[in-house]
DNA sequence: TCGATTTGTAAGATATGTCTAACAGAGGGG
DNA sequence: CCCCTCTGTTAGACATATCTTACAAATCGA
């Protein structure tokens, strides 16, 4: 575990590719670790270098690379990161399965055993509990404000709609007013851009004016002026701030 | 947004420093810039140099720095990401503050727009569904899974006895007998290191043999054995899988 | 107006990780 | 036995991102 602080991002991917071709293969050889990290061979050897010199590896040169028993350990670790993302992304934010490779791979280096140890958690939560909380998550992503197919669910909460929880869309405060934004009435593309924008829940926004029709709302959102588009406006689900908190 | 692809992760971060201290202080100047982030006001000149180059910041030299409109926009979704990151950590997960705010930095330059609009969703379901979901999270965090101070919750999972889902410890299985790992029945380090092993939720074990006295518990994980300790094979909760399937 | 201080720039060094191109063995077929 | 192909190595180059050191410009006080 102390030389696992050392290694690079890249260090680590080599390591993990390593762990995965000794157990489909039995051996790894420079050309596959090549092709399956999609670089040529020529970058592979001197990383295999690398990771023999911190004992990680048993690189019999121009035969196959092995790990050592401090290798396995420290492979198995980057992998059971690599894996909590993954079921992460996969089972509670069911993320298309493409989606959660690419960000757990970009993610695996940088995820401290703290937030591992508390998404493991989760799993254990979800998957043990008696509680029977398994259908959180069902009545989650059957909510319309992820399901885009559900376009009303039975708590009452319709995407669009003025939600039962006082808010309304932010056309419907007047200029100078100010709302805390609750949800993104809309999907697409649409919401990207307002999610982008930094327009997420439990942010304050104040309209600053309406043009003319009331096409551009000009709205102020910390020290900056934005202008949304009508419709861009009117899919922001805002509760009104009082006037008096200022 | 379509520099935004081009952006390497320190002009990322330069990028929203620069907006952070605008929004703070009207202005950016180098050396503000260059003490935020911890590094040398020679670093921060060149990068600075690029973002002018990229169309993103308005650059004076020996004068300040300011974003353009461009700049403002991929700043805001930088920042937006980096909210986003750092308020799952804390509602979410409930990582001290500092823990949140370092994965969150660390993590913000791989953020999909994907996986942002899912985190997204999450928080307002949570806060807006009047399902009244908001006690999952209490919950989660009661159960004696997550909270080593509670030692027993009223759901009756214990987290170090047998559980309700029929789980029991690796310890209990005989020497052959396979099982798959449900949970970690133990806090602080065992739990650690058991998971850096790769023993998550889900994953299928084999005994291989117990040594004499039953403290090294030889196991099987993939194509790799390793040795537990015998208070490490006790926290570790499985529930057997029958032979008859292989 | 002249130095001292503040502030920023430029140049060179280091570390990482990649590439290409040329080269070196090993083995098979003619 | 030689050459060709496959495989892997080595060397040199480049890009990124950072640092330090030394220098330059602006500002301010005396």
């Amino acid at each position: 575990m102390s030389q696992v602080a050392e290694l690079t991002p890249a260090l680590e991917d080599y390591l993990e590719t390593v762990y995965l071709l000794v157990e489909r293969n039995k051996v790894a050889r420079v050309r596959d670790i090549a092709s399956e990290r999609g670089v040529r061979p020529g970058s592979v050897s001197p990383a295999m270098k690398r990771l023999a010199d911190l004992g990680l590896v048993q690189y019999i040169q121009r035969e196959y690379v092995d790990l050592t028993p401090e290798g396995m350990t420290a492979a198995r670790h980057v992998l059971a990161r690599h894996r909590v993302l993954f079921r992460f992304f996969r089972k509670v934010l069911r993320l298309p399965e493409e989606v959660a490779e690419t960000e757990a791979c970009a993610m695996e280096h940088s995820l401290s055993s703290e937030t591992m140890d508390r998404m493991v958690s989760l799993f254990e939560f979800v998957d043990t509990c008696p509680q029977g909380q398994n259908d959180f998550l069902d009545r989650f992503h059957q909510c319309p404000i992820v399901n885009e197919d559900c376009e009303e669910c039975e708590h009452g909460c319709d995407r669009s709609g003025a939600g039962a929880v006082g808010d309304q869309s932010l056309t419907g405060l007047a200029a100078g007013e100010r709302g805390s934004v609750t949800r993104i009435g809309s999907h697409g593309a649409v919401r990207q851009r307002l999610l982008n924008m930094g327009m997420l829940p439990g942010t304050a926004v104040t309209i600053e004016r309406f043009a003319p029709g009331g096409d551009p709302v000009w709205i102020r959102l910390g020290s900056s002026q934005i202008a949304l588009r009508r419709h861009e406006a009117e899919a922001l689900m805002v509760r009104p701030i009082p006037p008096e908190n200022k």
